[in-house]
DNA sequence: ACAAATAACTTTCGAAATGAAAGCAATAAA
DNA sequence: TTTATTGCTTTCATTTCGAAAGTTATTTGT
């Protein structure tokens, strides 16, 4: 009973099927402003995404290998969930989706998304780099 | 009675709205390797979408302003999809799927995938640039 | 010490999205 | 003028989803 996962062999539609789905990428996102996370603190994100689905979503994520999840240093009922480098390296695709954002739904975006994208057009591969040294931008 | 697009201000959020899903930017990329495409072409693509789900996203693309549907010059039944600027503007995201998937998934890729993410890794702005402008590379 | 609050889930359930398959209308090919 | 083809649409069973309530182990407040 191996499970099917993937429906081709190309890189991008092997990709989309690890985290190609509404919520993946804003869990990564929340990982990229704030290097740890708990699943409260994703709960509470603007986007609102339910209990069941984050939980989900996050133990995808881990078998995946793109975050880990640890104990928090002193609350034992607490988690904290980082990123692994190969969730880091999804900074550029991330990098990407803001640029675009930028471009095409100037009036509907928030002025900090916008802050972020006129950083990433003043010097893209610093900025970048800076997130995924774990640097908070916002 | 409108509808309700977004989730938030947030580019990345507002981005995946649009096209976070498992087959729109299949599309996209169908479009940057083919310039233009058919709904048969795009149903035989080696994922095999469904007619329903091909129809589906082929609209909401339409209306998105991601790509355009026109007629073909000579034969009625058969219609032309193309990408608009802001479709071809996906190249960057497009770019860094197959970056990522080269690099976490290279067991997985077919030879072609991992040839094209090599063109991207020894001049990523020149390829970019060329599958904007619609150059066939694969 | 003990009750109340909290974090991290899990469960439930109705609604929405999906895939597979069949059906259909217009046009083109034989 | 029959047959095939294209571009869908429809149907329907299955999967996924969101919202809300429930559960358990801690931890906090008194």
């Amino acid at each position: 009973m191996e499970e099917k996962k993937f429906r081709s062999h190309c890189s991008i539609s092997s990709s989309l099927d690890l985290f190609g789905d509404k919520w993946s990428l804003l869990i990564v996102r929340d990982l990229l402003y704030h290097k740890q996370r708990t699943f409260k603190d994703f709960s509470q994100s603007t986007e609102k995404i339910s209990s069941a689905r984050l939980s989900d979503r996050l133990t995808k994520l881990e078998h995946v290998g793109i975050l880990t999840k640890k104990n928090h240093p002193t609350n034992k009922k607490v988690f904290l969930y980082e990123l692994t480098q190969k969730g880091r390296d999804l900074t550029p695709i991330i990098a990407e989706f803001i640029l675009w954002g930028y471009r095409y739904l100037k009036d509907h975006i928030s002025e900090s998304s916008k802050a972020i994208a006129e950083e990433l057009i003043q010097n893209k591969t610093v900025v970048i780099e800076k997130f995924q040294k774990g640097v908070i931008l916002k």
